[in-house]
RNA sequence: GGUUCGGUAGUUCAGUUGGUUAGAAUACCUGCCUGUCACGCAGGGGGUCGCGGGUUCGAGUCCCGUCCGGACCGCCA
């Protein structure tokens, strides 16, 4: 028997009984006359003690030669210490060892294992195993792990049905890269990875399955950021007879116990619900953070009427409230504007207005404006006595997009994010189709399988761009953490979206043939969501980065630097596969 | 594909205008220490300054290239 009880359950109440413990040597700290030992194992920690008067000269010797991270057994007698540690739940105790067996040796770490390590990201990754010791990291994954059993056990209360769904499918041309893995039994041709089993829930839908849901890992072949991973983990969720009313309904109910169970916060009523174009147009972004305000204020008609060039030819002129930043100096403006002039923001300059305490303005363009003026824009926005105005003009898109910037910025910079607050909120009435302003051409903003708001379709043809979607995403804290859609369960309806998004009738028979087809055998009216689990996480535990809350994941060029992933295959793998390679070009 | 920051001891970092033997903290090793728990004290070992080239009397420092890592833009239906 390797142990009796973990590192972390031994309390006074254990005194005087005999124990086996197994685990890592966490610290050493010998005294010469007294060796103490953490012992650290998954539960906790528990200080082992070996002492001149009561341990044997050979244990002694033997506890004189562990090093940092060994692997060891140790049994003894649970005693009441002399001076206690209240930091640690096991602070009562200690174990006077009788017994110690090194079960296996350890090198030197290349980090210290502590809650604040020494170690750098890329050292942590390359020993992610050694990371996994430390208590953020691994708390971080047994948080994941009660909410991913919360998911479930909420799902399938409500009647949901976890299904698996194949890995191994079909590339198509919409959306993201595929990752594609060659068949050898079918010699130059290739599966590819999903980026998420869109089709097949559609599927099991007309199955009859009603109600599905799977935890799944979807994968994406494009470039990575510090909250995306080329493969990610969705809840996965599809329901059949139901408007898009009754998924917001079924996914508020998810979101609402997760925030209870897992964060303990009771969320009254509905979540808000804002529309697309609302939350541009207040936000400038499609994934507001509503826990601050902010809000733009379009300026346009109180700022186009004298002889500011600028402002005169902009499309838009808007500005934000910044609360309390009238006292900003001068280098803190500068370096404000310094900010949005980035080539990563592209702002051409920024004009802003201190709100005094006395009710007097002043502005970078007091040369045009005068102080009537000035105190429209402060109602505009909403400033008041000490707030900063800042305000950005240009075209209507780039410049909500750029402000949008600036006032997640400087909320981040006022302490106005913060970790233990929640506000979600619904983004609803999606654009069912996107320009791209590249190729001229337009495609689908969610899927092509969304269907559009009744009575809209007829506008496909004369004004796409115009055109609103039943489609909707659920946003916690300016994060989107699920997005879904009621999807066109009808043939003729999907051939046409196909048609729209540039698909020639063959090309979209070979490519999703198989779903217009299931369309003729009796598929029901159906639609779904699905949250991202890996971002969910994170930002439930609230924190940014979803890389601390997988246990092995990529760097930022899609690597994993612990097992030297991706590699080059040997020459006979190759041949089987009936692949060259061709790196030249 | 692009912008930007970084790479110096096991680790995290400092290193001034290009100038003596490249430093600190921590980790590690040795010794001491009668209650430690970020133990303390004394001593010690530890460096291809990512790699290649260039400028220079002289390069960790300047220039060019390259590799690696972080953040971001494009991209991510």
């Amino acid at each position: 028997m390797y142990r009796s009880h973990t590192s972390g359950e031994l309390r006074a109440s254990h005194i005087n009984t005999t124990v086996t413990l197994s685990g890592w040597v966490h610290k050493v700290r010998d005294k010469g006359f007294v060796i103490w030992v953490d012992l650290r194992d998954r539960y906790g920690i528990t200080q082992l003690i070996f002492d001149e008067e009561r341990t044997s000269k050979q244990i002694m010797a033997q506890a004189k030669s562990i090093g940092r991270e060994f692997v060891i057994q140790v049994k003894g007698t649970v005693i009441e210490r002399t001076s206690k540690n209240p930091n640690i739940p096991t602070g009562d105790i200690e174990l006077l060892v009788s017994e110690l067996y090194v079960l296996n040796e350890a090198l030197l770490p290349p980090f210290t294992i502590e809650d604040k390590t020494d170690g750098g990201e890329d050292i942590r990754m390359k020993y992610r195993y050694l990371d996994i010791r430390r208590n953020p990291v691994k708390n971080n994954l047994i948080f994941r792990h009660k909410v991913s059993m919360e998911v479930r056990k909420y799902l399938s209360d409500n009647g949901f049905i976890e299904i698996e769904t194949p890995y191994l499918i079909k590339s198509t041309p919409e959306g993201a890269r595929d990752f594609v893995v060659p068949s050898r039994m079918n010699q130059g041709q290739f599966y590819a990875l999903p980026q998420s089993p869109q089709t097949f829930k559609q599927l099991l839908m007309i199955g009859g399955m009603d109600k599905y849901f799977q935890i799944v890992k979807c994968f994406r072949d494009e470039d990575l950021r510090a909250d995306r991973q080329p493969e990610f983990t969705q809840i996965d969720c599809e329901m059949a007879f139901v408007e898009q009313e009754d998924i917001l309904n079924a996914f508020e109910g998810l979101t609402k116990h997760l925030l209870k169970v897992i964060n303990g916060i009771e969320v009254a009523g509905h979540f808000p619900r804002i529309t697309y174009d609302d939350a541009m147009q207040k936000y400038g972004n499609d994934k507001p953070d509503i826990r601050f305000g902010m809000e733009f204020g379009e300026l346009n008609s109180v700022a186009q009427h004298k002889t500011f060039g600028i402002f005169n030819e902009a499309e838009l002129v808007v500005g934000i409230a910044v609360p309390g930043a009238a006292i900003y100096t001068r280098k803190e403006i500068d370096a404000l504007v310094d900010w949005v002039r980035r080539p990563q923001v592209g702002a051409k300059g920024m004009v802003y207005v201190k709100c005094n305490e006395d009710g007097t303005y002043k502005s970078s363009v007091d040369k045009f404006y005068d102080q009537e003026d000035l105190s429209q824009w402060a109602k505009v926005t909403g400033a008041k006595a000490g707030d900063l105005i800042c305000i950005l003009s240009g075209d209507t898109h780039k410049t909500r997009t750029q402000l949008s910037a600036l006032r997640m910025q400087l909320a981040e910079r006022l302490g106005l994010r913060k970790s233990d607050e929640f506000a979600p909120l619904w983004v609803v009435d999606f654009p069912l189709l996107e320009l791209d302003e590249e190729t001229g051409n337009y495609h689908a903003m969610h899927h092509p399988f969304t269907s559009a708001k009744p009575g809209q379709l007829e506008l496909l043809a004369t004004n796409p761009g115009e055109v609103k979607a039943n489609a909707y995403d659920l946003v916690l804290n300016g994060n989107e953490i699920g997005g879904g859609s009621i999807r066109i369960h009808d043939k003729e309806i999907q051939a046409t979206m196909f048609k729209h998004l540039g698909f020639t009738p063959e090309e979209a028979k070979a490519q999703f043939g198989f779903l217009m087809d299931a369309f003729q055998y009796g598929a029901p009216p159906h639609g779904g969501i699905a949250f991202g689990l890996d971002r969910l996480v994170a930002i439930l535990g609230g924190q940014e980065t979803i890389r601390d809350f997988i246990a092995f994941p990529k760097n930022n060029s899609g690597r994993d630097v612990m097992i030297n992933a991706p590699a080059p295959i040997d020459g006979i793998q190759l041949k089987e596969l009936n692949l060259k390679l061709d790196l030249e070009s």
